[in-house]
DNA sequence: GCTTGACATTCTAAATTAGAAGGTACACCA
DNA sequence: TGGTGTACCTTCTAATTTAGAATGTCAAGC
């Protein structure tokens, strides 16, 4: 009857990961800076941490520390319970901060041709992170939930370049003609 | 020659709202609420420090208390001249969490019902946010750059309804009869 | 043997958050 | 008139989270 102490989303992602077998904090921390780090920030610190505190709730396994002090986490009963009932929970509201958008909100204060420059370089930006989903959608494409999750990450690059292009072109943004130039 | 020392991004959020005119803290928290939270995201808080912190350093300036203890404050010249110095700066990366997508990723653990569950709910939040920011533009689009900035919101949340809708249609993670639950 | 650099974890100060606590003014009702 | 509820507004605090320095291990090349 009693259910286990709720673990946060990034405890639960870790779990999620070692549901595929035992790895170290830094495979850990590697498979989510290849996979989910787009969409769920961690710091490596915090990876640790969290299996640290994975291992007290018995969630998690430290087996010995072998080689390089690497040591290998495994999930427990426990601890697969603990995930089954995470994912299972209401999702809640995204965290969001993007400094492009804050930039572009106040961007009447911003001298036009320096505008221009950042959105170049988002534009180049956003084209890279675009490739990158694509690429990684040939590899993880195996799990249709990894693959549409990255579905969503080519969906989102492309509706954000989309909307660059538009706003480099936006005249009424540009009180200057497009070719002036000062280098 | 010396720079002046460099504000964040929350910090200059705030200077560019009382670059319109003086505020209160919880008029400005208001209006971070009400314009630039669904893409940066503040805490009460943490307007409350950061006003604290840019009066200290004299980027603002605390008028007398009035009514109930309201305090409002004004930007200086200084205060002006480090917003500048911010907004020209290098944006840098976004920081995303969205547990949703961290909730599909790991979707193959989910039972195929409480999925459908939860793309519902987000369906409905997400129109709803949807139609939150097409009020806003029509209110606050005197600003190219806001209108701009709006339009994104509307984008992305047609973005991610399309995604939600194909994910709902999806036949390949609706195992319906002998699945694939291994654990 | 020595040096270099990638690998792997731990530690710490500082930043940030959630939300409780504390206080003020206004409206309404008895 | 006084009392009470409620919205308003700021401050405070413990707990969480971050960035990145510090520490240490191993393998390879010289």
């Amino acid at each position: 009857m009693s259910s286990p102490a709720e673990i946060n989303a990034t405890a639960a992602s870790l779990l999620g990961f070692l549901s595929n077998g035992p790895m170290t904090g830094w495979e850990l921390d590697a498979a989510v800076e290849e996979s989910i780090a787009n969409f769920w920030n961690v710091t490596r610190s915090q990876v640790y941490r969290e299996l640290r505190t994975l291992a007290e709730r018995g969630y998690v396994q430290a087996g010995d520390a072998g080689p390089r002090d690497r040591r290998p986490y495994s999930i427990t009963p426990a601890g697969r319970e603990a995930f089954a009932n995470w994912i299972v929970r209401d999702p809640g509201s995204p965290i969001v901060r993007m400094p492009l958008l804050l930039t572009v909100f106040f961007g009447r204060h911003l001298p036009p041709e320096r505008l221009a420059e950042i959105l170049e370089q988002e534009l180049q930006g956003g084209a890279q992170a675009l490739h990158q989903f694509e690429v990684m959608q040939q590899s993880f494409g195996d799990d249709p939930f990894v693959r549409q999750v990255l579905q969503f990450g080519i969906d989102y690059q492309k509706t954000l370049l989309a909307w660059l292009q538009s706003l480099a072109a936006d005249p009424s943004i540009k009180p200057q003609s497009a070719g002036d130039r000062r280098d």
